[in-house]
RNA sequence: GCGCUUGUAGCUCAAUUGGACAGAGCAUCUGACUACGGAUCAGAAGGUUCGGGGUUCGAAUCCCUGCAAGCGCGCCA
C-alpha cells in the first residue's frame, strides 16, 4: 500500500509540473486516527520549488490524486499547514489481515533485509568471578531480543559470551577462594561476597571426596592440584554454570562461550599483533609497544605491551574481535555443534559482515580503541558497532544498592527472577530504551508484580486461546478457512485492532534498525490494548451473532494471536494459553 | 577540567528520528457486564518537554549556551 501511494504521489506531482524529489517525500501513518490512514508532507516539501503556497499545492495534489482511482482510497483531505491525508476504506486492512493469516507467526513481519548477511553479537560477558549481578540481566534481555530481531530480518546471527578467564581478576578470585577454603582472610583487593564462602565450601567437599585416602588436609589437597590457580579455574566453571543457569531462566542463551585463555593459547594474539605491526601501526616508546589508535579518533595511543613485556588486556581483546570477523571460525564452531542451525549464506563470503558489542556505559571509553584496531586490521569502519547502554541502578527498601567488590554487596539476577518470575523480569528490562538509565527497585517490582504490564499482554493471548477453546467446544471452527469474508470488520474497535496489527512489520524493521527492542514492547502493549477493547465491545461467539460476523471476528482474533505470538517471541516472553 | 550519555505528567517511561492538539502504565477520583476470562473496558484530572537563545512552513527532537545527573579519562582489567 505504501509503495502504491508513494508512486502515485510522485506521478501526480509530475503531472502538476512539479519537479518531484521522491527522497524527500515523507509518507507516514499519522498518530491520530482522524488524520487518516496515511499522510504525506509532499506539498510542504515541494512548495518552494513550485513557487506556491503549501496549502495551494496540497489542494491541487489532493485533487489530482482523487482522480487517479487508487485502490481502497475513499477520499483525500488537506489539513494543517499542507499535509495531504489519505482516508482508506477498511478493505485495505482486510487485505492485511488476510496476509497475516496466510503467513502466520512464522512468516508475517519477516524481512529479508539481512539475507546473505552474517552478524556476530556479543553481550553480557561479565567476568566469571561470581554470580551475575541483576544489572547484567538488562544486557542479557537486550542482547537476546536484538538477536531475535536480527534473525527475524534474515541475518545469520551468532551470539557470544566472552569469558575473561585470564589475568589479574582471575588470580584474585582464585586466591580469594583458596583463602576461604582454609579460613584465611581474603586479600584486601579480593572478592568478599558471601558466595565466595559458599563456593569454597563446595570446593572443599569436592576436594575431600576426590582425595583418595581421607586426606583431611584441604590445603594440601588443593596444593596438589595447583593451588589458587586450580581454585581459579574451578571457580570459573562454577561461576559460568551459575551465570548460564540464571540467564537460561530468563530465556537467554548463547551460541558460543569464548574463553580468553583458549583464545590466547591458540596463538590468535600473535596473528593479530603481526597484522598490526605489518601495517606499521605500532611503535616503541619508553620501552613499551604502542598502537596508533589516535590516528582513528581515539583520545591517545594505547599500550599493547608494557615495558616489562607483558601484554595489556587490550591485546587479547583485539585478537578476539578480529577473530569474530572470521566466518571460518564460526563454521568450525558450528561443526563442533557449538552453534545452532544456519541459514542460507553466500558460500564465497568468508567474512562476518557485522560485529556488535553490547556494552555498559562504564566501558564506553574503550570503544574508540577497539574500533581503531579493527580498521587497522582491514575491517571497514561500519562493520564494527558498539551499542552502549546505560547501567542499571538497583534499589531495595528505597535504598540504592551499590555494587561493591570489597564489601561484597550485590543483588543477583537469580534473586530478581526468583522474586518476580522470568517474564516480569525480562519485560521490565525491555520496557525502556537502552539509552536511558534504568532503576529497578526489587521490592517495588515484587510488590507490583501482579500489575506488571506483561500480564496485560499475556492475558490478551490467554483470552484468545480461551475463545478458541470455547469455539471448539461449541462446534465452531476456531480459525475459519482462508477466503472468509472479512467485510463485516468495519466497527471502530475492529478497525483500531486491524490498524495496530498492520504496523508490526514496520515496528520490527525500525526496532532492528535502531537497535531498540523496547519498540516491540511498546507495540505489543498497544496491540493488547486494542484487542481488549475489541473483546469488550464486540461479542465473537455470542449466539445473537450472525455466522459471517462471528467468522470474521474469529479471523481477527486469530490474527491478533499471531501478532502477539510474534511480539512476545521477539521479547523472549512466554505466550500462555491460560493464566 | 575534557569526553560520552541522559533530562518529558506526582512516579516509571513512550513519542513513526523534523510533523499536526506531546501519549501510555502505575498512583488519585468517577463510572461499566444476568454475553465468549473483571488480570478487562470507559471517563476525569494531571505538562513552560531542565532554563535561555537560534535554524524553518513546523522543534521534545537539529545548532549554540547555561544548569543538573550517570559514566569514562593508567604501561589497571
Amino acid at each position: 500500500m505504501e509503495a502504491v501511494l508513494a508512486g502515485a504521489i510522485s506521478e501526480a506531482l509530475t503531472r502538476l509540473g512539479v519537479d518531484a524529489d521522491p527522497s524527500r517525500i515523507g509518507l507516514e501513518r499519522p498518530a491520530r486516527a482522524d488524520h487518516g490512514d496515511w499522510s504525506t508532507n509532499a506539498a510542504l516539501v515541494h512548495a518552494k520549488g513550485a513557487v506556491m503556497a503549501p496549502r495551494d499545492l496540497a489542494l491541487r495534489l489532493a485533487a489530482e490524486l482523487d482522480g487517479t482511482g487508487l485502490p481502497h482510497l475513499e477520499r483525500t483531505e488537506v489539513a494543517g499547514p499542507g499535509f495531504v491525508n489519505f482516508h482508506l476504506a477498511p478493505s485495505w486492512l482486510h487485505e492485511v489481515l488476510g496476509a497475516v493469516l496466510r503467513l502466520g507467526a512464522g512468516s508475517y513481519a519477516r524481512h529479508d533485509a539481512g539475507a546473505g548477511q552474517t552478524v556476530n553479537l556479543e553481550f553480557v560477558s561479565a567476568n566469571p568471578t561470581g554470580p551475575l549481578h541483576a544489572g547484567g540481566g538488562r544486557w542479557g534481555a537486550f542482547g537476546d531480543s536484538l538477536a531475535r530481531l536480527f534473525r527475524r530480518c534474515g541475518y545469520e546471527t551468532h551470539t557470544e559470551y566472552y569469558v575473561n578467564d585470564r589475568g589479574t581478576q582471575m588470580e584474585l578470585f582464585g586466591r580469594s577462594l583458596a583463602a576461604r577454603l582454609d579460613d584465611r582472610p581474603v586479600p584486601d583487593d579480593g572478592y568478599h561476597g558471601e558466595y565466595v564462602a559458599e563456593w569454597a565450601t563446595e570446593l572443599a567437599s569436592e576436594l575431600s571426596a576426590g582425595a583418595s585416602s581421607g586426606a583431611d588436609d584441604l590445603t594440601a589437597a588443593l596444593e596438589a592440584l595447583g593451588g589458587s590457580a586450580y581454585a581459579a579455574s574451578w571457580g570459573r566453571d562454577r561461576a559460568l554454570r551459575d551465570v548460564s543457569e540464571a540467564l537460561e531462566a530468563m530465556n537467554v542463551g548463547f551460541d558460543h562461550w569464548q574463553s580468553e585463555n583458549k583464545l590466547v593459547a591458540s596463538g590468535a594474539m600473535d596473528n593479530a599483533i603481526a597484522g598490526l605491526r605489518q601495517g606499521g601501526w605500532t611503535y616503541t616508546e619508553d620501552g613499551a609497544e604502542w598502537l596508533r589508535t589516535s590516528d582513528f579518533g581515539d583520545d591517545k595511543d594505547r599500550v599493547l605491551y608494557r615495558s616489562d613485556g607483558e601484554p595489556t588486556y587490550f591485546v587479547p581483546d583485539i585478537a578476539y574481535h578480529d577473530a569474530k570477523f572470521d566466518l571460518r571460525r564460526l563454521r568450525a564452531l558450528q561443526r563442533r555443534g557449538a552453534i545452532g542451525d544456519t541459514r542460507r549464506h553466500d558460500p564465497d563470503n568468508e567474512t562476518v559482515d557485522l560485529v556488535i558489542d553490547v556494552l555498559g556505559a562504564d566501558h564506553h571509553g574503550y570503544v574508540p580503541r577497539i574500533a581503531a584496531a579493527m580498521q587497522m586490521l582491514g575491517h571497514p569502519a561500519e562493520s564494527y558497532e558498539a551499542i552502549v547502554g546505560q547501567n542499571v541502578t538497583l534499589m531495595r527498601d528505597g535504598q540504592v544498592i551499590e555494587l561493591s567488590k570489597r564489601t561484597g554487596t550485590m543483588v543477583e539476577v537469580r534473586e530478581l527472577i526468583d522474586a518476580v518470575g522470568p517474564d516480569v523480569a525480562r519485560f521490565a528490562f525491555l520496557l525502556q530504551s537502552i539509552d536511558s538509565r534504568q532503576t529497578i527497585d526489587i521490592d517495588l517490582l515484587s510488590a507490583q508484580a501482579a500489575e506488571n504490564p506483561v500480564f496485560y499482554v499475556q492475558y490478551a493471548h490467554a483470552r484468545i486461546a480461551s475463545v478458541a477453546r470455547r469455539a471448539e467446544s461449541t462446534g465452531v471452527e476456531p480459525v475459519p478457512p482462508a477466503g472468509t469474508d472479512l467485510g463485516p470488520l468495519v466497527g471502530e474497535r475492529e478497525v483500531a485492532l486491524l490498524r495496530a496489527l498492520e504496523v508490526l512489520p514496520s515496528v520490527v524493521e525500525t526496532a532492528l534498525r535502531e537497535r531498540a527492542p523496547h519498540k516491540v514492547t511498546t507495540w505489543v502493549r498497544d496491540l493488547a490494548a486494542a484487542f481488549h477493547g475489541f473483546y469488550h465491545d464486540c461479542p465473537i461467539l455470542h449466539s445473537d451473532n450472525p455466522p459471517e460476523v462471528r467468522d470474521a471476528r474469529l479471523c481477527l482474533t486469530e490474527g491478533t494471536r499471531i501478532g502477539l505470538a510474534i511480539g512476545l517471541d521477539l521479547l523472549g516472553v512466554d505466550a500462555p494459553e491460560a493464566m
